[in-house]
DNA sequence: GGAATAGTGTCTTTTAGACATTATGTA
DNA sequence: TACATAATGTCTAAAAGACACTATTCC
């Protein structure tokens, strides 16, 4: 960091309180991380990213990736997931979860982390690792283990691409994931977002099994359809059908409507 | 900034991709902002301050100011408020609401603004602004003209402290006010936060003023009774009672419950 | 008594939960 | 036909909205 006083004082001192000092103002870096959250095979799932160089060689981390100096924080955290992954967020919903500041948070420097949240749908995409890194999704079934656990007590730099351990993630890597997984949970209340999370067209079916899966619950067939065909601009019908092992089902697109309202109300969600 | 292209690289270069270059990686200061929002005179508030420098000298702006190399955001948000306005926040509830970050958002440089919210009871507190500030409550309602006008257009270097004009805001502290309000809407459906803009004890009309006043609507008393005193937790009787101009009211301490489920739906909240 | 405010009761409408039942395809 | 899944119908319980009404204070 420039200890360039007189410089950084002009540039930096006019917001500053009357007890100034130029030490106390020291920048900061700025990365963004990014949990893109998917259906994959009936689980809710996260893509991460193995990190190949230290600190946290070997964990598996959050996508992400410094800020450039004149660079928006959206635009940032689109362009490292397509850097490191090679995914194009395309008109997926992407919104900000919220900023990571613990001074401590990585052992080189001072580093401020901005999270975002996106929405993939459910579509079998090809993950391509860049030069660096290797890509997955995991369940996050089998994170959250080590989310109680801490991210700092197991080495897992022999874990497999297959392997069914769950790692711990680099950084506070899984307190951003816990905070993605639950703004996700409550969001499909009070939104029409759970539609987002699958590809077009979709059977009503198809849509109460992602409430069914982020919630982890099960919800009644007919009661969820009279909801989601009440709600004005939830979901759009096609016309069409599609064929499965049962009888054939209707099927719909993403309506208009963004917000949910009465809400959807998860069950178990006692004051 | 440093162009110590080594040093810079040993500690950051880690995460970085392959392309590597150490001048995109700049760093950036960090600001953290803070609306803090009240009932006063039965009217939404937020507590602004006059910026007596440049940029935006004589502007109103939210209290706030740079983040120390190892504070945490959260200590740096209401250490600033302390600083600028004499106000501590006590118990009261603070939370993140999101992060800035334009490039172009601070004409000196780039600067990140982390932003909160707090929700300040009513009780009339005395404001003391810092040698070099002035800090003074304002009503939403007389400020959100210069919300849709935008925060530029406007030199208000002459205005008294009782002016009743509505001032732009400096920076993009306007987006963030429209940002915070919005929140502190939404959080009174489906939280007990409405308490917290209240002194202890409060009657159950005070309660529904706040609702009132929040929501700009009429929300019947029966009905308002009837839910809060049904939802676990959101208050608590104390067996004594206030007098007033009418009957005397019954008097309530806020409940142990934060979430509000079902929530209390605000009218003409149509999808 | 009258004004003002607090608190209760009740009727109706809407919505949600818990099913049972019917429909339509494939193996 | 058996099976699987989609779609509909119906009964009940809970909640919300719209009131009318009663209660208790101060003047």
């Amino acid at each position: 960091m420039s200890r360039d006083g007189t410089k950084v004082d002009a540039r930096v001192g006019a917001n500053a309180p009357a007890d100034y000092d130029p030490s106390k103002y020291a920048p900061s870096a700025i990365t963004t991380d990014l949990a893109l959250l998917t259906i994959r095979n009936g689980r809710l799932a996260v893509l991460l990213v193995e990190r190949a160089a230290a600190p946290f060689a070997g964990y598996w981390a959050l996508p992400g990736g410094f800020v450039r100096p004149d660079e928006d924080l959206d635009t940032a955290a689109t362009r490292e997931l397509a850097e490191e992954t090679g995914i194009d967020v395309h008109d997926w919903h992407v919104e900000q979860l919220r900023t990571y500041g613990a001074p401590e948070r990585d052992p080189r420097m001072r580093v401020l982390s901005v999270a975002y949240v996106v929405f993939m749908p459910t579509d079998a995409r090809p993950v391509a690792g860049s030069a660096a890194t290797r890509a997955r999704f995991w369940a996050i079934d089998d994170l959250t283990a080590s989310v109680s656990e801490g991210a700092l007590d197991d080495a897992v730099s022999e874990l497999s691409d297959h392997a069914k351990a769950t790692p711990s993630l680099a950084f506070d890597h899984a307190c951003i994931l816990a905070d993605a997984v639950e703004r996700v949970r409550a969001k499909l209340e009070y939104t029409t977002l759970a539609a987002s999370f699958l590809d077009e067209p979709f059977t009503l079916s198809e849509l109460r099994h992602v409430y069914e899966t982020v919630w982890d619950c099960r919800l009644d067939t007919g009661n969820f359809r009279r909801k989601v065909l009440s709600a004005d601009g939830f979901v759009v019908s096609t016309g069409s059908q599609c064929s499965t092992a049962g009888r054939p089902a209707a099927l719909y697109t993403r309506g208009a409507a963004r917000a949910l309202s009465p809400p959807l109300v998860r069950p178990g969600n006692e004051s």
